[in-house]
DNA sequence: GACTATCTCGAACGGTGTGCGAGTCCTTTG
DNA sequence: CAAAGGACTCGCACACCGTTCGAGATAGTC
């Protein structure tokens, strides 16, 4: 099929001090973190290490695969807590704002996450702990996958959404408030023939953005969790 | 704030034959759809309209802004059933499956979704329809706003992990079910330290890859409508 | 016929990812 | 100790990208 990148390996040690691919992988996650997807370039990432742009292609073989790594790493850091310490709807829950703050963290990823599939090690073990997690819970065999499938995809929309806006926020150099005040009486004057889209712009004045987001994420997961609850097979 | 795009239009009548921001649209549609987003380019985009690269920029301040106005004609496809018709939660489904198939129409758009605002009149039109939707149901009002951004947060995120296997297969160049037991037997292979994996993976051998991605997406949406119809303010 | 607004477009700039081949270091082998 | 060969670095070059600029062409108005 295609050597994936995540199974090759050095085959004898270094001959002197040397790039390594992990080195690469920490530089152009501090690069996509800060600078977002726009901002690596491979020149770029190069510098930042001290050698030749074109050095880098010895040890990954192409910047495609490069951020490959670099989500893997992302779902590295995703806590899925074992069933037996909370049970299966606390832990599901736990999950989902583990999985929602790494997305924070790396705001870059939604933009590069759906234009491929997540096939790396840590994509792996992840998926093998939620199973364990929803198979805890006492669905069907086959409704383990449904439903285990159903929760990150709200949670991966969800905050991708919401990292589209932050992002926004961030590149207009506004303070939050301040953004949120100037978009709301946009909003209005783009809205005037919208009476339900006014009246919605006009109820969110009053909570601050950030908990706004929040409980928007909070209130679609528990909805979501209730109706999972009912299907579990009794 | 900034000017957008959509309010600029034109002030006198074309002086002769010309090219139009419409007939732009449409060719960098087709473009789009076929080719994905790596494949349009500005040049090519000209080329198929038989026309200079850097004549479109009269008519299109970026390509960045072409895009937006690309997702929103996107939008614009999408069916909102009035809540007179069906109710508010067959209409819901109705919404769901319509956010659906054009999103799978237009593979290339969770690529660049989220990397924007989506405020074209067309996204405009959507939300107010929405919301008379959902604001059928009887929710309370800051529940509306909620509720709709759930279901639309599920629908947009299981999509677009649809759409990412779906693009997968096609660029493989291989048939649906040869690539899909391809993909399982690679699977089997990766999964060996992971057993509830491998007993996933192995569970998905029986159903075709359409029929089981759309139980998927039916699976989580009903949940989700469940776990909001007991929301609903009695 | 002159003027102006509308529109087209070739040339060029500064960027991008990456293939190629020469060169440098270090370990291993004879 | 010399030779060989693997491990690694990197400058050059290519094709392509989005976009700016300024010169031109066209058509309607006075």
């Amino acid at each position: 099929m295609k050597d994936w990148i995540w199974t090759r390996e050095r085959k004898a040690s270094p001959a002197r001090e040397t790039l390594s691919r992990e080195q690469i992988v920490t530089a152009a996650m501090a690069i996509l973190d800060t600078d977002g997807v726009s901002g690596l370039s491979m020149r770029k990432l190069a510098a930042k290490l001290d050698a030749g742009a074109t050095s880098l292609y010895w040890h990954v073989p192409t910047k495609d695969d490069l951020v490959d790594l670099l989500i893997d790493e992302v779902w590295g850091e995703i806590d899925v807590p074992e069933p037996e310490l909370a049970g299966w709807r606390a832990g599901a829950l736990l999950f989902g704002h583990s999985l929602r703050s790494a997305v924070l963290r790396h705001p870059w990823l939604p933009e590069v996450m759906y234009t491929r599939p997540s096939i790396g090690p840590n994509a792996m073990s992840l998926g093998e702990r939620g199973l364990v997690l929803f198979g805890a819970a006492g669905f069907s065999d086959h409704e383990i996958d449904l439903a285990m499938g159903s929760v990150m995809s709200y949670v991966l929309g969800t905050v991708s959404a919401e990292v589209a806006t932050r992002e926004m926020v961030r590149k207009s150099g506004r303070s939050e408030e301040t953004w949120v005040s100037e978009m709301l009486e946009q909003a209005q004057a783009v809205a005037n023939d919208y009476p339900s889209m006014q009246e919605s712009v006009r109820r969110r004045t009053s909570a601050t953005l950030d908990t706004s987001l929040t409980e928007n994420f909070v209130f679609g997961l528990d909805a979501l969790l209730d109706g999972l609850e009912s299907r579990v097979k009794r």
